[in-house]
DNA sequence: TCAAAAGTGTTAAGTTTACACCCATGA
DNA sequence: TCATGGGTGTAAACTTAACACTTTTGA
């Protein structure tokens, strides 16, 4: 006790970029704020760590505020620490980003914060750093898709082979071939026919599919080599 | 002005997992603690962050403080922030990984800290989350280091292809065959020959090369497509 | 003269890309 | 019956991986 006493303290945020696909792009969940400070501009949905709470669970509970889920898809993105990146008060803030499907979510809890889907291409001017922190969210989503499926996040449990085409097209801002593309799916054990189909988008209607993830964890632990 | 008076504060402290390669293999710059708390147990090294300065800023003055190096790469890894990560206090610690050459360390100042290179195959046990940070570090270089040239960091100014060879062996823990990794190099406009020869590790001597960082940035640029 | 590290090409295997048509169905 | 999204294979281009011998020179 006591070895620390010298040292100052700081205020610690969380700030939660949520990421969602809509119409086939890419959107994040926005507030324009109803409150002080910065009110009536926009930024991302933030919130204190309190005492006893740790910073992940800071970030979940802001997560929950705003959408009303608690099984939220969120990683860490990075710290922010400049000194004057908050011109109130000196405070280091933690970012993380959310994917979650836009189906789920709570439309009058957003209304209540002023939350609206803005698509990634059309993002209005942001407070403090937050446009910042939304560039270095993309470029780690982008990085992680890539390694370890977190697309399936963005979608619904079942899902046909389009909407998932169309969630990477979105993250990866591309087009892809539809051929080679389900020829790559194929190949990937842990996305696996659950024998239903969709009819919603098609009169054909689509095979759906579900992500595994028992299957992909196995995957992995055979992949050390 | 005061809008954020009711949340708490944190202590913010950085920690800095440094990363040398030495005799073919990559280690870390630790420190058995001469200081309390856990005086006589290893960790990596750190402090905190003051009234007045950045982050990164503090990351870099916990290194210059270690090595005397003032122009050492470092890169953020991630924010640690458990309730109970420290038994102390609560402290909200910001990981930065460093990279440098091991020629270039102040062996004075790392006795005065009582600081040692451990090979990352036999770390001793660590306080803390201190282990995890390094884990973390681990996946983030060799992230980096497929990504973006920063196993350079890690060699002098001027270094032949079995020593950028060996480095990046050691950071991936694996073997590669001499032809083909000379023909991916010779790919990389960034890396020029010098003319000079280093006779130090061969009779015959070999060729030596570096690093040119505006080929490379020129290389990026016309990358965006 | 010989030990030790430097240097150098070719071929096979695997991966990625480009490309166009038929299918099933509800409106 | 026809418009709409669903579904399927093949060949060329490119990338990666496997592999072994000759050169130089200081001790």
């Amino acid at each position: 006790m006591g070895y620390y006493e010298r040292h100052p303290k700081f205020l610690v945020a969380v700030d939660c970029i949520i990421f969602g696909v809509q119409d086939g792009s890419l959107k994040l969940l926005l507030i324009q704020r109803n409150f002080q400070p910065e009110m009536g501009r926009w930024s991302i949905m933030g919130g204190f760590t309190r005492e006893g709470e740790s910073v992940d669970d800071a970030a979940r509970r802001v997560l929950v505020d705003l959408t009303g889920l608690d099984n939220v898809f969120i990683e860490q993105v990075k710290a922010y620490g400049r000194v004057d990146r908050e011109p109130y008060d000196r405070v280091v803030s933690v970012a993380y980003y959310a994917l979650m499907n836009v189906k789920d979510y709570d439309v009058s809890l957003g209304e209540k914060h002023n939350a609206h889907w803005v698509d990634i291409h059309e993002l209005p001017e942001l407070i403090f750093d937050h446009g910042e922190m939304i560039g270095d969210a993309l470029r780690k989503i982008r990085q992680e898709a890539s390694a370890r499926p977190v697309a399936f996040n963005l979608l619904p449990p079942e899902f046909t082979l389009t909407q998932l085409q169309k969630v990477l097209e979105a993250i990866y801002d591309g087009k892809y071939d539809k051929r080679n593309f389900r020829k790559k799916v194929a190949l990937l054990p842990y996305v696996e026919p659950t024998g239903r189909v969709d009819k919603s988008e098609s009169k054909r209607g689509a095979a759906l599919f579900r992500f595994n993830e028992k299957k992909f964890e196995k995957e992995r632990e055979h992949k050390i080599f």
